[in-house]
Formats: C-alpha cells, sequence, structure tokens
DNA sequence: AATGAATGAGCATTCATTCAT
DNA sequence: TATGAATGAATGCTCATTCAT
C-alpha cells in the first residue's frame, strides 16, 4: 500500500481539523469558536471532530503539544548547529519569530488564546513551555562557563527575560496594523541583550 | 451632608464590585466567571451589578482601566522625582512588579485574563497601554539624548522589550508554586538591560 | 400579606411546570419529551424550569415522590377509617384506582413512563413505593391475627400480589382504547383475592 | 451444502446480535444502550448490526416477538398436557416463571425496559400480549363452564389479574437485592388465586 | 455479507441581561 | 437605588444511521 493508508487518512483529517480550527481560533478567538465553525472550515460534519479530538478543548491543546514539540525539536538542532552561545542564542530566536511570522494564525493562537486561563497556563507552563525556557537556560548556563556571559546573572531569569522580550515582539506584532516583518526583530533583541542599552 | 452623599456611596459600592469582581475573576476565570458569582461575593443582588456596568465585559476593561490609569500616574511621578534615566527606570520596574506583587488577584486579571482575547487585546493596547509603552519610551529617548543609552538602539523597541522582560516576570510568579517576592526582580531585569548580558 | 407573596407564588409555579410535565411525559414518554415542550406546556422559559429543578429527571422524581407521598398519607387515613381488613383492603383498592382514574396522565407517568428505566425503578421501590407495600402488607398481617385471613400466607406476597393486580388493572386501562371507568375495578379485584376463583 | 448454509449462518448472526441486545439493554436500559455497545457486545461491526435489523427499536421489538411467541407455544401446549384448569394455570404459571427466573438479563428487559414508553406498549399490548392473556383468559373460561370457577367472574379480569400478580412477583425479583428462586412464587400465588385469603 | 468512518439532526443546560416591584 | 425572578439565545457533544469500500 503507498502512502495512502487509512492511517495516513486519519493522520491528514486530523491534521486538516487542526490546521481548521487554528484558523477559527485565530480570528473568533478560543471561547467564542463554535467547534460547528471548526468542522464547517475543516469541510467535516461536527461529528467528525469529535473522531479526532476529545473535546474543543483538547483541540487547543493539541495545537499547542505539536508546535511546543516542534518548536523544541528544531531549537534543539539550531543549538547544536552552532558552537558561540550568541550564535546559538541569535538562531534559536530567529526562528522562533520565524515562525510566528510565518503563520500569523498560529501566532494569534500562542500568543494571545493560550494565555487566556490560568488553568491553561498552568499546564501550559508544566508542559513543553517549561523546556523551551531550559533551552535558553541552558544556552546562558554555558556562555558562563565559557566566559562569554557574566557570571553573576541567573541564568533562569535572564532566559525568561530573553523569552519575555521575544514573546512582547510577537504579541505587538499580531495586534499591530502596520504590516511588518517579524524576524528581524530577533537580531534588534540580541544586541540589546548581550550588550546593554547602556553606551 | 457631608462628602459621603450618594454619589460617595455610589463610588464605594462600584469599588466593591470591581474589587469582587477582580476576584473571581483570577480565580475562576473571565469566561467561566458568572456575574452571579461576581454579585455574590460583592454582597449584592445580581442586578445591581447592572446598575454599575452596563456588562461583564465592562468590569473588566474597567478593572484595567482603572488600574492602568493609576499606573501611568505613578509611572509619571516616579519619573519626575529622578533624573537619572536609569534611576527613572529602575524605578518604575520596581513599582511595576510592586503593584503586581501587592495583590496577586489583580496580578492574575492582569496577566492572564486580560490577555484571553484579540478584540480585548486590541482595546487593551489601543488603550492605556500603548501610554505606558510610551512613557518607557520617553525614557529611553531621554537616555538617548543625554549620551546615557546607545544613540543607535530604537527606544519604542526597546521599551517593548523591557516591557515584555517584566511582563515574563509577572507571569511566572503567577504561575510558580513557589513564594517569592517579585519586586526584586526589578533590578535583575534592569541590570541586564543596561548593562547587557556579555563579559 | 395575603396568599399571594413570593413563596406562595414559587409554590404554584413549581406545581404548575409538575403539571405541564404530567401531561407532556404522558403524552410523549419521559425520553422522548424535550425540556422545552415542558416549558411551552407550562407557559415559561425554558430557564425558568431550571430554576424550580435541577434537572430533567428531578422532574420525573418530583412527579413520583409528590405523588406517592399523598397516595401513601390517604392510605393511612382509610385504613384508620376502617376496622375490618377486608374493608380496609377495598378502600386503598379503590382510593388508588380513583386517583389513578381521576387523571389519566399522572397514570400513564407511573404506569408507564416511571418503570423504564432500571436505576428509576431501584430508586423508585427504594423510596416510597416500599412504603405503599408496607402499607398493603400490614393489612394483611392485621387480618391473620384477627383470623380474618388464612394464618398460613405469606403476607409480603400476598401484598405484593395484590399491588400486581391492581397495577395491571391500572396499566391495562390506560392502554385500552375503549373508555371505561377504572375504579369499579377495585371491588373485582377484591373479591377474588378475598374468596379466590374456585367455587 | 447441507443445511448450514448462508441462511442459516445468518439466522446464528441474528441470534448473537439479540442476545448481546438483551444484555446490553438489560444492564444499562434501551434509551441510554448506544447500538455501538451491541455491535461491540456482538463482536460485529456497528453496520452489521442493520443488515438485521432495521433500527434500534427494532431489536427491542424483536426480543419481545420472539420471546412471546416461544411463551405462548410452550403456554398452549402445556394446556395441553393437563386436563384441569387449576393444573394448566399452574403449569402456565410456573412456566412464565420458570422463563424468567432463568435469565436475568432477558427479565430485566421484559419487567423494565420493555414499559418504558406508551407508543411501545401499546404495540406491546396489541401484539403477542394480548394474545398471552387470551391464553390465560381461556383457561378461566374452561374453569367456569367445567364448573371449577365460579361462573360470575368476568374471565378477562381474572387473567389480568392474575398475570399482574405473576408480573409484579417478576418486577420484584429482579429488583430484590436478595437472591431467591423465582419459580416457586407460582404456587403461592396459584393459592391465593384458587382459593382467596379469607379463612 | 461485513466494515467502520462519516454524518448531522437533536437537546439539556447555562447564564448574561432585563424589569416589575 | 436595590432586588432577584424570569427570560431565551446559545452550543458542546452524542449517537442512530448510512454508504463507499
Amino acid at each position: 500500500m503507498g502512502p495512502k493508508t487509512a492511517r495516513n487518512g486519519s493522520k491528514a483529517k486530523r491534521e486538516l481539523i487542526l490546521r481548521a480550527a487554528t484558523k477559527v481560533f485565530a480570528r473568533n478567538g478560543y471561547f467564542n469558536s463554535k467547534v460547528a465553525d471548526i468542522a464547517r472550515a475543516a469541510d467535516v460534519a461536527d461529528g467528525t471532530v469529535y473522531l479526532y479530538f476529545k473535546s474543543k478543548e483538547e483541540i487547543l491543546h493539541s495545537i499547542f503539544d505539536q508546535n511546543m514539540a516542534d518548536a523544541i525539536r528544531s531549537g534543539r538542532e539550531l543549538i547544536k548547529s552552532a558552537r558561540d552561545p550568541r550564535e546559538q542564542l541569535r538562531r534559536v530566536a530567529q526562528h522562533h519569530l520565524e515562525r510566528l511570522g510565518a503563520d500569523r494564525d498560529l501566532a494569534v493562537v500562542f500568543q494571545v488564546e493560550l494565555r487566556g486561563s490560568t488553568k491553561f497556563m498552568e499546564e501550559f507552563s508544566a508542559a513543553g513551555f517549561a523546556e523551551y525556557l531550559d533551552l535558553l537556560c541552558k544556552i546562558f548556563q554555558d556562555g558562563q562557563q565559557s566566559g562569554v556571559f557574566r557570571k553573576e546573572l541567573n541564568p533562569k531569569i535572564v532566559a525568561k527575560m530573553f523569552f519575555g522580550a521575544l514573546d512582547e515582539m510577537a504579541t505587538n506584532w499580531i495586534l499591530s496594523k502596520r504590516h511588518y516583518k517579524l524576524e528581524p526583530m530577533a537580531d534588534l533583541v540580541l544586541d540589546v541583550f548581550l550588550n546593554g542599552v547602556s553606551s
């Protein structure tokens, strides 16, 4: 059998629904999106959604899980592709903003819809998010050991700051009415982080 | 009648409802909070809520508006109280985290509940939030003019980064199970911003 | 305040909904009845039903509970009103069939709708129903002690038989297309029970 | 091909599904049973059920029809096997309770699940049930003609009473938590019917 | 005959908002 | 001002049934 077996079909339809949901959530917000909207956007019947996801909430979770796993995987590979912690940081930051900048709907879901509930934020945090922060933290720690970064800084806090700065770039990009590229922000952020704002 | 006329009473009750709503939103999330919950927490009848607010959404907006106005006012005063842009930055950052650290419920609403809808985020952004960013931006611009900060940096972007970093500190503080003080983070953030992470 | 206080109004509306539900359940069956049907029949909004009952199922329970409590109360009084166990039996049987014969909708709910689920039947049995059987059982026991009834019979079983016979009369009456009086069946049943069918 | 042709295979599978449905209906109730549950219990695909039955309702009907036809057939044979109407009554009653006592799932379906809708009860009544009552009625009429039973009694009503008493025994047996034999109740019921409860 | 993925009509329940008192 | 009973629109999810394979 070729690649179009039943299992592939299932995965393809799951993906289809996920993409449709991302679009719908991005446009209407999670709470204002009806499962029927997602079904229509995916061109399937309402009930079909429930063959692939247990609930509306599980769809949101799946969007997060799947993309976060991807992001972490790419992040790890990017780190391996460079030696200099500064360069590692640059690549991860750039990739971070590239990903979001390439899919506005996904970006909206990540920057806005996923933040709307403490409950979700807690799981969100507990899940891959913490892993992503870890990844950044490791880079800072490496840099400290190799003497590139100041040793007296708390790497965890620096990682959060770095993430927070990138995150804010992304959120502002989404909310902005002007159309600009998100990805170039990475270098600006990096510059400030590495060298500070002081002259 | 002294200053405690009916109008004062009204304001007091409005305040009462607002505080109750903050608590309820923080604990259950905006979408899962019922107006009846807020009414019960404020010890008034359901209908009374509508004598002070047009809708549930307006309550959320009011929480934001009122606190944001306060924050901006304080911010302006703090800026006046110092000459050195670095010190101005430090005071604003510290105040930012002090405010949130002093009222966990308010912090939850600001860091989590207010982020859950693009629609709200847009108004949110349009409203006082932009003003707050402006305030930070001004400090950076002043610092650039007085030669304290690097002139080649885009002050708007730096302001967003600074805000993003502080914001992330606050969000992490809320989600953290450990109990620590939020306010001391201000100096750590400032240090990195001023001097960078490079040794 | 006269009899039309809020509390009376509440009870009256609860009663109104209960009566409407009885009619609706009788005509369409419990599972095929929509809460919206009940609301329309009671001339209230859908949501109003939930101010008085927690769920659709609770409405069914309430119909049972309320009527069963009435039946048991009346039964007890009827027993007091006569000395001869045979006369007691006659009065209870007649009252049993009178009640059902007077309200066909209620009869349908009792004879048909309440029987449709083991779960309900169990609670049904556990609840007032067992009490009703007890009441009949007592009459038989009294009759046995006073020598009116055969002492070798198991009074519990006889009570069940008697109830079963009356119950079948009621069920048949409901399902019958012909219009006849239910109540006169009581004497026929009693005759057979007292004297047997043998000549 | 011998007698085990496809048609036999079909009947076997039909039977399989019917048995599975009886079990599922008995455990969950008709309305709470899903066709998918029945299919799984019968170890066939959901769609297969519809090759043998037009609808879920038809399955319930078939359970009734098939068993009722059996009961009537057995009943007729039992009547032929005895001359004395009293003995005929005894054999039919005993067989009635034996059948139900031997298959609790079937008994639950007959005593509880089949009673849950007026619509079904009407057809139920129209169908084999009336025939079963007729059978009992005939015995009483014979007994009246042969002078064994009192001539002034309405045989139809007596038949219903007799059925009602047996029916109640069966229902109580199902709902009872204690484990006892159902069949011996037949003689007790018969004794009361023949001789009455009076001493 | 058999499968099981897909369908889509159907419904109990919730809750923001109103308004008569 | 304050109340809280009443409203009714809104929606996630289920499941009997179909049909392409």
